[in-house]
DNA sequence: TAGCTAGCTGAAAACGATTTACATGATAAT
DNA sequence: ATTATCATGTAAATCGTTTTCAGCTAGCTA
């Protein structure tokens, strides 16, 4: 198809480029006469303004790039749709950066930037994927940038999540009010900040009730189904069982559920289960899943207004921005046996 | 941050610009002395060539985008990975265009690429998201595109999916081995294709074993869980209750059996349940459900595999292209009561 | 030595929009 | 009638690359 741009409208409507460029991005310093003109020609022809030219005259390109570990994951897929929403109706468009939780493509797309083919930068994971100088403040060596979910540590930047700490102690607090002492703790890997904070709030909670840690109760996953099943598998061995199980994301909390069945457990009469993030699953597996509800969707909204703010050139308090978790008490959860 | 440009590097360097764009992009024009050198400053300033300028001059984008109904769902989310791997492995990124099944939002997405921002379109809907003349021949109206899942009603198209009458056939027949007659089904929207081929496959099965087609049996959900254990409802409402459901989708397969088994139902002792997809879930269910595995990644790959040859210039044969389904037996299913 | 070739390099013209600075014409004010 | 003002419109520069074309230098061949 032979191209048609901005120049070829000018000469049908009998106009400048100028006047056409005007036309599109600033219809109001056009009479309406010429408008109108214009307008039609546009339509006629079909004509879409190239958004390449465009970009690198405005040295905007549109494009926000969402630098996420595992789309797969349906916490980070909720996410995603509602920042896509929010990306769309404010006219950019999203990057989509799956990186397997690797350092390498997380640099890949943090160059995206650099390159100029993004303008901003939601990052959901725990490192910062450019290169800085630990002497200068952040601020300044980085491009726009929203931080959600998996918090790093600083305070320069803005960060979106919930409170891991008040929401795990939150679920282990009522845990404990349905009479639990031993209560155990499937964690996700060590060194994954969101693991660490729920670890806390767990801590918190015992401490709240007076009841001592135990070590033998604490296991670390991965945050897979398979690695909840191998903790269940740990946990019953233990001479003195624990009456609940607190896992760190509703994924090993079903693989928990499913290895205490198997070997002919029932849950909750027997071991109370509960599970984080309340991912869509949760509510369909049996029995249904007691488990701390993450707000999907406003955390990506959120996510995407501060980063269109910051694109816009306003100027957003850098810090973390909490937002409400909630516990959900359904079915695999109960009284503490005997 | 003060621009660094190409022309500067040349300045630096001391050649042309001409040359330090030939270092990043043909080296082998390059004399090894002044590669070396280009090289260099290149390091030493961090320069990222603007991806922008260089895509105005070249007319590709290096973006393709995805056009999805909802990245919330795991066979979609599974296939988004794969061609992400793919892409980005072919220097390609992806822009993600999530359209809640809105034909608005789907034009809006296959519009980035009449604007230039993208090279070509993954298509997981049925509608054709241009403006096409239908007495023209499709291929030359339509960007470089290839269609996954769920099928576009035309041969010109690169089509990439697995055979669902194939599959669904075979799934029933395995109920039917099983000794089920009373075979139900939970089917999608009507007017989704991947729904009509299946319920075709569904029908070639039961005439192929000389069953009746009983359309009290054949309800219609909408692909999520509520509407699974509507449909169960309904089913257990029936005189003559069938001995197997078979869902054309997980999702509604395990609404189907939560639903069963709240009624006191033994799944599959008294009735068998069947899904499709093989999503992540499936497995954790219990009973783990017996369903359809689509080769997720496989599909991915070849969709942007396809996708990459045309924006390469190879010709691809239109058409459809089959991936392999399997029978993932588990435990939702066992042979008919009595 | 002249003429060729091969291998590098550089100058300059694109690519398609936006935007600044300026020109034009119409209108209003004097 | 003359000038000032304002609303519109235009020409041209610009954004950061790539790529064509031509030029230059060596190294060969004849």
């Amino acid at each position: 198809m032979a191209t048609i741009g901005i120049k070829e409208i000018a000469t049908l409507a009998k106009v400048s480029p100028a006047t056409v460029s005007r036309v599109i991005s600033s219809p109001e310093l056009v009479s309406k006469k010429t408008l109108n003109k214009v307008k039609k020609v546009i339509d006629e022809m079909g004509y879409r303004p190239n958004r390449i030219g465009a970009s690198l005259r405005t040295r905007k390109s549109g494009n926000i790039v969402a630098i996420i570990p595992d789309i797969t994951n349906p916490v980070n897929a909720g996410i995603i749709r509602a920042i896509e929403q929010g990306a769309q109706s404010a006219g950019y468009s999203i990057l989509l950066g799956d990186t397997q939780n690797l350092e390498e493509r997380e640099r890949h797309y943090a160059d995206l930037v650099l390159a100029g083919q993004a303008d901003g930068v939601l990052l959901f994971c725990s490192r910062i994927p450019f290169k800085t100088d630990p002497n200068q403040p952040l601020a300044g060596q980085l491009p726009p940038l929203v931080n959600g979910n998996e918090r790093i540590d600083s305070d320069e930047i803005v960060q979106v999540a919930v409170d891991n700490v008040a929401a795990a102690k939150a679920a282990v607090e009522y845990l404990i009010d349905q009479g639990h002492t031993r209560i155990a703790v499937v964690t996700g890997p060590d060194d994954v900040p969101s693991s660490k904070e729920r670890l806390e709030g767990y801590h918190y909670a015992l401490q709240g009730a007076g009841i001592a840690i135990d070590n033998n109760l604490q296991l670390a996953g991965d945050y897979t189904a398979e690695s909840g099943k191998s903790c269940a598998e740990k946990l019953l061995l233990l001479r003195d069982r624990p009456t609940a199980i607190f896992c760190f994301n509703d994924e090993m909390a079903i693989g928990v559920m499913k290895l205490l069945q198997r070997q002919g457990f029932n849950v909750p009469n027997d071991v109370s289960v509960m599970g984080f993030d309340d991912i869509h699953y949760a509510d369909l597996v049996t029995p249904a899943l007691t488990t701390v509800h993450q707000p999907l969707h406003e955390i990506g909204s959120t996510c995407i207004k501060l980063l269109i703010q910051q694109l816009k050139g306003q100027v957003v308090q850098p810090g973390r921005q909490f937002l409400p978790f909630t516990l959900k008490i359904r079915a695999s959860t109960g009284p503490a046996p005997r």
